[in-house]
DNA sequence: GCCCGGTTACTCGGATATATAGTGTCCGAGTCCGATGGG
DNA sequence: CCCATCGGACTCGGACACTATATATCCGAGTAACCGGGC
């Protein structure tokens, strides 16, 4: 899994705790996580596209969330950053080689291995979808108390 | 995630259903799915590394399962092939640029965002060890009768 | 007929190229803020 | 003093190199079976 759903989330927790309505910069984003600028912003055209983030161009421009912090859940970032399509893809070599002998009838219910991986590519979206930004700065928060003023603070000019 | 997973997978299968003590050779299990023989070969040797299977030297050598099919899971075949670190490796940006100005202690428990990752790499790595070779060679069965029989009389010489 | 040695053929194992996707960087189009000059 | 206009600077967006991983292939080391000769 590529490094942007990290950097993605991060940014998503700075705009929950940054205030409502101001747009907040990539660079701003990028010195507060030491990240370069250029490569973040790359990395975050994809939220845009998915209709998680809200880009202002021009002076004083800058990302917003799209949506309040409780409708977004870690899953829609994952989709959005890493693609739609499971993990795992099943290329379906049963029907290769040997299997070319057998009827089609054989290969009309799912591949065995395809659905045991399948079943747990649905628990663990399942499991990223149960929790919001929301949930995720809760939890940060109260790890470290003041922790998301202090990140407001630093977007703030 | 590579496709030496359902490689790996389709090829203990074959041996799950193959004639117990008899070794089947890496060639005949690749024309059971049309994959190229010296690349599957690559693929399978992190399972004799892993200790999922035993490879035998010689002439009327091959492949044989280490262990019953019962006791192998799909965990431990995805684990012996794409490594035991999870897909997603917390980079701790959060102690990058901004914070390197607050104190280490804010720092003590786990960042939010691996955290999140964290319980959903938990449940899906708990739903593919919850199904064992077995589980998967009797659901084909069941959806394609006598299809493990035909599997082992291909490897039958 | 039985046993032993050499040969042969077949197997796995690791070392070696190529293709693809992820990573990193750059420059241009567009937009808003602020200063400036006029009314 | 207020307003329209021009200039400037800052922002995002897409196009262009580079690197690491995954894919694909090859050849060599080792071992067991097989065949032939000797006892």
């Amino acid at each position: 899994m590529g490094q942007g759903v990290e950097w993605a989330l991060h940014v998503l927790l700075s705009l929950t705790w940054s205030t409502p309505g101001q747009p907040v910069p990539c660079g701003s984003l990028a010195t507060a996580y030491g990240l370069p600028a250029p490569y973040l912003s790359k990395q975050l055209q994809p939220l845009v596209h998915a209709g998680l983030l809200v880009s202002v161009p021009g002076a004083r421009g800058g990302f917003l969330l799209a949506r309040p912090p409780t409708e977004i859940s870690v899953m829609d970032v994952v989709t959005a950053i890493e693609g739609p399509e499971p993990a795992f893809r099943c290329a379906e070599i049963r029907q290769a080689g040997m299997g070319a002998e057998l009827p089609r009838s054989s290969f009309a219910t799912e591949c065995a291995v395809a659905a045991a991986m399948r079943r747990a590519d649905v628990v663990w979206r399942r499991a990223l979808a149960a929790q919001s930004l929301a949930d995720l700065a809760a939890e940060a928060e109260a790890h470290a108390p003041g922790y998301g003023a202090f990140v407001r603070d630093h977007h703030a000019r």
